[in-house]
DNA sequence: GAGTAGGTATACAGATCTGTATACGCAAGG
DNA sequence: CCTTGCGTATACAGATCTGTATACCTACTC
């Protein structure tokens, strides 16, 4: 059983364990953790519910790899948009707010890690981690890249803070208050912060 | 049976139902809505649970009042700490960040709104409509607050978007990532972008 | 050609969930 | 005095949940 693996990449799944990950992450996100059950994964998934088990070995577990799923996806598209913005160091900066549009397409039900953490209290529950590192990624993303745009530690860490904030509530409040250019506005906050720290 | 009055007080509340109501909203911000059983919740409440049903008739129901509570009293907090801020039209536009470490310190769980979003999918859920009021209620605050201080219709709703976020964002991420002053540096940034369009 | 990996199909154990039924106790107010 | 409101105590119906058991099928590989 390769559940224990946890540098498991969805490359490496069997087609049916693929379906299965990608049916799973929709139901969680849409409906809730505690809400869907193994049963209604499998069968959405077209496969019984010993072979879920055989390729993940616990509800548990596979939720653990959807959040960790959502989180490299998450960090790929960052990492790559960043890749294509080297001359601007501002620009660097504001990168997760550059890509929101694109991102909130797919997520109109808020953001999985904040909606994930609302079910899982625990602090040592894997997935509990994952959440906090993710956040805790993109606070040092926002930080780092400030750094490198030529403020001091102190502005940076501010900024950072500011800027994990204000990129958070853009995600959760565009799903529950729904009001229209609730990315372009945001993003124009994330600027004006961006300048005046750096000013 | 009292449990279809809208107006439904706390203050007409039972001792008992007053009880089952403050660990029911203890449980659900803690724990989640659907991890926490009525069971549980009368068993710590100190009644059975023939009298839980006999006072509130449902979960569901339960978890409407319990966001309508807390829903009252965070909107009863701001208006009355808006009643002391008469002068400064900027400080009243800010009031809903100024009574963030107060708040914050019942609430390091994330914001209530938010976690039991995650948990109530349904556009039509009671509770579902509790939230999106709640979030409604705050934008509209900022928006006619940033009004009266003298701008103008398009600059007030988009600060009232950009505070709207950061606020979230504020309560979100201090209870996910956890990052010592995160009330302090949202306020300053919300403070900046008060400035910013009132200028 | 035998073993192995991936999967189907079905049934079930054991726990837990919401909500109800039945029967009783007690105190306050008309 | 006696009804009404509030509560206890216990049992249970019916659904749903995670996870396992048993038995079989198919394709590929060594």
């Amino acid at each position: 059983m390769p559940t224990d693996s946890t540098e498991m990449e969805a490359e490496e799944l069997t087609p049916g364990a693929q379906r299965i990950l990608e049916v799973a992450s929709e139901l969680f996100y849409r409906r809730g953790i505690h809400a869907v059950g193994v049963d209604t994964i499998a069968a959405e998934s077209g496969v019984t519910k010993r072979t879920l088990y055989n390729r993940f070995g616990s509800k548990d577990n596979l939720l653990r790899i959807y959040l960790e799923t959502k989180d490299r996806r998450w960090r790929e598209l960052v990492v790559d948009r960043l890749s294509s913005e080297k001359g601007d160091p501002r620009a660097r900066v504001l990168v997760p707010f550059t890509v929101l549009p694109e991102w909130l397409t797919e997520s109109d039900r808020g953001c999985s890690f904040v909606n994930a953490f609302a079910e899982l209290p625990e602090r040592d529950h894997p997935g509990n981690r994952v959440i906090r590192a993710e956040k805790e990624w993109l606070r040092r993303f926002f930080h780092d890249r400030t750094v490198e745009a030529g403020a001091g530690e102190r502005a940076a860490s501010t900024l950072a803070v500011q800027l994990l904030a204000l990129h958070e509530g853009a995600i959760v409040s565009n799903a529950i208050a729904e009001v229209p250019g609730t990315a372009r506005a945001v993003t124009e906050a994330a600027t004006a912060l961006v300048d005046a720290a750096l000013a």
